[in-house]
DNA sequence: GTGAAAGCGCTAACAT
DNA sequence: ATGTTAGCGCTTTCAC
């Protein structure tokens, strides 16, 4: 069913009934109703390709997910952030068009969608430092919203992030005022501005309680799941071993769990650290050894504030650039109790 | 840059320019290769729309998925899949569209992307006997081919799915080769086709060693990490436990290990039985509980050969359907040694 | 081997 | 309040 066959239908030009289905003020009520039960009863729905091409806009954002060209990794936290994102998509109408590319192939894949024209803006996922894909997204004219942080002071456009300095330094103090003395930090690549701002909230909390920095208890890498085994592993087996973990990532706390369990030691019940995209969740038992370890939750969210920020600047593009600062929820559950064995 | 321009400049018209860019036969070879250069220089790519308009094809394949309304879970099967799809429509110049959409409204979402005539084709995911997905997407004429399979006696569509029986049975086959006798099976939920297998599998090992079915040791739910930790922590309570489990799911998997944690067991190094939509990955240490669990490695393939299956389809509509039963890999590492001390 | 013109299904000026 | 017409950027007859 298109647009003619309707209009025929209805005995009606097609400009009528085009304008009784988008809202238009000067359309006779009566008629608009009439136009709107037969295009119902008819599953009417406006061909997208046709309606692009009429308005000059997609009506699509696009997601470029990079795949890494040396892991087999697909970063977990992409399937809940489009999932937040793409609910807000569905819901004001839009298309959500995935790009998987090869890591090093970011660039093409941007180029490729604007000269297209195949999405009315994008999602930048985990940005750099002087990230090149900004700077070409702006010569491109493409629309975009950034998830992650660099360059804050200068950025002259739209970021949604996290508080990644504060959650870190909260859960390292709520370590801390558990007794641990000898926490671990297992971090992902330094040259992820997320993982230096988690090392700096780590950093801070334990200069403000004195305790001398052990570079032995940090590592930092991309977060596989073998990372986190290896690196526990190696720490555990030191004179004087952490008692407690500090990880970046879900994955990589399951390779820490698994290192922990084969060393005999014991983890336990959850207690949890929302952050915006990844939520801490800290494994005790007794008096053995806790993680915080990086689990799926409230990802979500930022995806659908992302998507509602873009959907903004692409329904009515704006010129100044507006930046949102998750803060985290520290929420403890019961098992807070007793403090190591060790210190 | 769009066609018109690029013909201005080659002093050409854009009915030579198209027929040069889309390797028509009848344009002069010099001609072709003028355009070609002309074309690159200028970074020209056809806009989608406009392509998709002339041609009746939008050179885009859809996915739907559904976010339960139950349960926050994003299926993180979907990530893996997602990315060897994605790889092989980028190769082939096609784009993937997804849509999210709560579980309950998967009809819904079918019919928009139909009536809208935003993709080519669709994958299905996770079929249920009879499934009222199917009937719909034949009924719209939409293509689409199933990942996972029912009625597959009478299958008038394509699939292509894992042989989970079998790798279910290989795996418990395993598991009592070192000498178990009690072995859990914690599976998903039975409306689901794979489960149903999975519990096949199973049982068939068992009986096959004339090891009586203790329903104790079977539970099937949806997949979450949860319940693979309540799972666990009841039947570790038993007055003779599991000395091993075989679990459907990576995350339910990750509930397990913590219970066993919890309970003061031990778990150990990794050997894998690798089936396609998950690996299972088979956990021991010394004489301890192994698990088989659940991980992300060969669901990319499936998402590969499924996404290729769908572009034959719809580059050239077939009219018989295509089956394809992918065989698992047993692969197993080097920990297979001792036998589980209790039996 | 190349070009002119129609048309894909829709929206948006421009009438009336 | 409704209709006529042009045009979005491309492909595809049909002529030459």
């Amino acid at each position: 069913m298109n647009l003619k066959e309707l209009s025929n239908i209805l005995d009606l030009s097609q400009t009528t009934v085009s304008r009784a289905l988008n809202g238009y003020p000067e359309v006779n009520e009566a008629t608009r109703r009439r136009v709107e039960k037969v295009a119902r009863e008819n599953n009417y729905s406006p061909n997208t390709r046709a309606k692009g091409l009429a308005t000059g806009r997609s009506m699509a954002i696009g997601h470029v997910i990079p795949i890494s060209t040396q892991h087999e990794i697909v970063n977990p936290v992409f399937a809940d952030f489009i999932a937040g994102a793409g609910e807000v998509y569905s819901r004001n109408g839009y298309d959500m068009l995935l790009s998987v590319v090869s890591d090093d192939d970011e660039a093409g894949a941007y180029r490729t969608l604007a000269a297209k024209a195949s999405v009315d803006g994008v999602i930048v996922h985990g940005p750099r430092p002087n990230d090149p894909r900004i700077k070409l997204l702006q010569e491109l004219g493409l629309p975009f919203v950034v998830h992650g942080r660099a360059d804050e002071n200068k950025a002259d456009y739209s970021w949604v992030d996290v508080n990644n300095r504060r959650s870190f330094q909260r859960a390292t103090e709520f370590l801390l005022d558990l007794g641990h003395r000898r926490v671990a930090l297992i971090n992902g690549l330094e040259s992820m501005d997320f993982a230096n701002r988690r090392r700096d909230g780590f950093e801070t909390a334990l200069a403000a309680r004195k305790i001398v920095l052990d570079t032995d208890l940090m590592v930092s890498e991309e977060m596989t799941e073998d990372f986190g085994y290896r690196s526990a592993i190696k720490m555990l087996k030191y004179d004087v071993p952490p008692t407690a973990f500090l990880v970046s990532s879900m994955i990589t706390a399951i390779g820490v769990r698994r290192a922990i369990a084969d060393t005999g030691k014991q983890m336990g019940r959850d207690v949890s650290v929302v952050i915006h995209d990844d939520e801490l969740s800290y494994l005790r038992n007794g008096a053995d050894i806790p993680i915080f370890t990086a689990a799926r939750s409230s990802v979500r969210q930022a995806g659908q504030i992302c998507a509602e920020m873009l959907l903004n600047i692409v329904g009515q593009p704006q010129d100044s650039a507006q930046h949102i600062l998750l803060e985290t929820e520290l929420t403890v559950g019961e098992s807070t109790g007793p403090a190591p064995t060790s210190t």
